[in-house]
DNA sequence: TCTAAAGTAT
């Protein structure tokens, strides 16, 4: 970057440059039009140091927003938003009571909680952080000012209740939102997708076509209703709307189509999207490809795919390696699968995750390799789940190996204690060799945790 | 000239 001496740029030409800068990512071109707006005394510029601000937050420095926050003579409601943002994005930085106790530094600087405040605080409330509801109190509280059902803050909180299960509240605030955009319809139609309703999903979705124009998004969000349903026509019928749209040459939405034809079962279908050229393919579309045909019982398919994948530079992830090694299991392909997961680290540089191993030990369960799979389990470089014992339990059972069984539930009562399912199915093992004392012993167990036996365990 | 929301592979 040159500058011309004789011109002194003024503060909204810094602003621009330190948008442009955010655009680009590069911290160091951001640092420099920050220099300049420091030797051109405009550090007192509140909107101007915003930008600034932003600008650090999409260059992934949260030291130089920070700083610039510090610093600040003056500051709006925008630097508080942006300083918020920061805590959010840098996951490492973020502890929730720091962000609380901003909020409430906020409200006694005086400086307004506004609707942007809100929508930047609504996706932190998980699990960990529970001030959902207080957030949802103040919105309702300060109604008027905040214009309550603002489309931002209305998507966010109908998000943010149904990540927490809530379907119904979420659909109290999308009813009586006054301006209902493609966000917020998305929103809805994901909640009920996410709670197990894909027929009101679609329904809603139905009804959406009347208000608003479906996006690429909204298309992508509503197609794992399909595959839900098992709806072959419903998907189709999304595909012709996207091919008429022209959303077809965008790969995210092509990765959808390949993912909903093979949970429909039409793999020539998802086979002719997968190998159109209209659209440059990543390690999506080549996972969701690879992952139908190993659940279609095509393991030597998934496996030359997956050499594909490698031919074409494209490098697999953990999922991949999830779909084609399940994909050899369910085909029986022992090998190829032991030989694709011990090549894991070296040759593709994926480090096996849990559910990795756990369809390594599903593959060799099912080939009755229990043994073996046991061997794995003690073996494997991460610690066992529920899901790697569920598999050896699963593949006892399809065996008849009482003595796995045991093993497998054992394990399973030590990671899950609260599991009641796990102790019914210790006490059948029990129960077959009649030793009918320590099945009176795991009742007794469970009683004592407050387990009871789930409905429809009847054969117990 | 400043800040916010929905999505796809196990």
């Amino acid at each position: 970057m040159c500058r011309n001496e004789e011109i002194s740029p003024d503060n909204y030409t810094l602003a621009t440059l330190s948008k442009v800068s955010s655009e680009i990512g590069d911290v160091r071109i951001g640092e420099t039009v920050h220099c300049w707006i420091i030797k051109t005394g405009f550090v007192s510029d509140t909107v101007l140091m915003n930008s600034v601000m932003a600008m650090y937050l999409k260059c992934g420095s949260f030291r130089g927003l920070r700083e610039v926050f510090d610093k600040m003579p003056q500051r709006n409601s925008a630097s508080w938003n942006v300083l918020i943002s920061g805590f959010s994005v840098f996951n490492s930085c973020m502890i929730y009571e720091d962000v609380w106790m901003l909020v409430k530094q906020m409200q006694k600087e005086s400086v307004r909680l506004d609707a942007y405040t809100i929508s930047t605080l609504l996706p932190m409330c998980d699990g960990k952080w529970n001030y959902g509801r207080e957030i949802h109190c103040f919105i309702v509280k300060n109604e008027s000012a905040l214009d309550y059902l603002d489309v931002h803050v209305g998507s966010c909180l109908i998000d943010m209740y149904s990540k927490r299960k809530n379907v119904t509240l979420g659909r109290r605030v999308f009813d009586r939102m006054k301006c209902r955009n493609i966000v917020a319809w998305t929103a809805i139609i994901m909640s009920y997708i996410q709670n197990g309703d894909c027929e009101e999903a679609l329904a809603l979705f139905q009804r959406m076509q009347f208000k608003v124009e479906p996006n690429r998004v909204s298309l992508i969000s509503v197609l794992p209703a399909c595959s839900s349903l098992n709806s072959l026509m419903g998907g189709k019928q999304i595909h012709g709307f996207a091919i008429r749209n022209e959303f077809n040459h965008q790969v995210s939405l092509n990765n959808a189509l390949i993912d909903m034809y093979c949970k429909c079962g039409d793999l020539s279908y998802a086979k002719r999207v997968f190998d159109n050229d209209a659209y440059c393919k990543d390690e999506i579309s080549w996972s969701s490809i690879i992952a139908g045909y190993g659940l279609h019982g095509k393991g030597n398919e998934a496996v030359s795919l997956f050499n594909g994948m490698l031919q074409m530079g494209i490098k697999p992830n953990s999922i991949t390696l999830v779909g084609v090694i399940s994909g050899c299991g369910r085909s029986g392909l022992v090998k190829e699968g032991l030989n694709i997961y011990n090549s894991a680290v070296t040759l593709y540089g994926i480090s096996p995750t849990v559910e990795a191993c756990a369809c390594v030990v599903d593959m060799l369960g099912r080939a009755g390799q229990l043994d073996r799979a046991l061997e794995f389990i003690n073996s494997m470089p991460v610690k066992p789940s529920p899901s790697v014992w569920g598999a050896l339990f699963g593949a006892s059972v399809l065996h008849e190996n009482l003595e796995m069984r045991e093993i497998a539930c054992k394990f399973l009562i030590q990671l899950e204690p609260e599991n009641s399912s796990n102790y019914i199915s210790l006490s059948n093992v029990y129960a077959s060799s009649g030793r009918w004392d320590v099945v009176a012993e795991l009742r007794n167990r469970m009683k004592s945790r407050g387990l009871r036996k789930l409905p429809g365990c009847s054969w117990v």
